[in-house]
DNA sequence: ACTTGGCCTAGACAGAGTCTAAGTGTTCGG
DNA sequence: CCGAACACTTAGACTCTGTCTAGGCCAAGT
């Protein structure tokens, strides 16, 4: 299962209970072609590269629902932009902070020891571990 | 120590060669009166409550410098906005995402793996641990 | 046909953060 | 002292990501 059939998202927004529309096919097709960390804006330069398909809107508001339906994992690394994420099993990211970049980590390869007690009235929701480094041979 | 003297601070601003000007000591008397996280528009706003003694500029220009030197350390949690956390000693971090409120987290309370290998040509340059919670009994 | 409801869109808007160009000290050489 | 050099500060314009608004479109149901 490498590029996804169409048919094969139809039925993954259905299992997420997302109305697939051509819109938002257009941008799960970009974003599940393989595990990658995306913008907003770089999903929109994509989406509509060839011809004008999608809105800013549409874009911003679908990546917004596929996040809070779980079909893509908001990355927050960068004051300036979000990163979707469309592998959403557990794994944490390096950040090159000189170049942009986000690489996967997998769990296994760091593990992070148990919860800590939680603030009174309050329930876990995820955790983010994020390696920030630096490209080498830096003027620093 | 606890609200440290104006002398203290104009020293640790020149332990980490900072020229201690008059407005670089009002943002460090706010941020150093106890460990918390700030974000600039809050910084802003507590330095200028009673009279404007800061511009805008200023209150950016200075908590980036203080962020470079290692005064202080910024936290990406919030898409919409950077927080300076006064405390610069390694540790990890609840975020609330109902409320925005950050809470530390020693690192004791959490201990995490060694390092994974980093990616080629670059070096690491801190670990971030975020500890996503939403307030309890929420209608999800 | 008409209504309803979900979806899409252009473009206005908001807010955090940056930049610019001018002003204000402060230091230092002569 | 005096003037040049330099670092710092500032108002306000500007940029950029993301949100909102108000109307248009379309499919489904009656
Ligand atoms: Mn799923
Ligand atoms: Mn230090
Ligand atoms: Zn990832
Ligand atoms: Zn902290």
């Amino acid at each position: 299962m490498h590029v996804p059939a169409e048919n094969d998202i139809i039925e993954l927004m259905r299992d997420h209970e997302i109305t697939p529309t051509q819109q938002r096919l257009e941008i799960a097709q970009i974003l599940f072609t393989k595990p990658q960390h995306l913008s907003a804006d770089q999903v929109l330069a994509m989406v509509n590269q060839d011809s004008a398909l999608v809105s800013k809107a549409t874009v911003y508001n679908t990546l917004k629902l596929f996040a809070n339906k779980g079909l893509v994992k908001e990355v927050i690394v960068d004051p300036a932009k979000v990163f979707y994420d469309s592998t959403t099993t557990p794994h944490y990211h390096f950040y090159n902070v000189d170049t942009g970049t986000l690489t996967d980590i997998e769990v296994r390869e760091m593990p992070v020891g148990n919860l800590p007690d939680l603030p009174e009235g309050t329930e876990a929701e995820g955790i983010d571990v994020i390696i920030r480094v630096r490209s080498s041979s830096h003027t620093t």
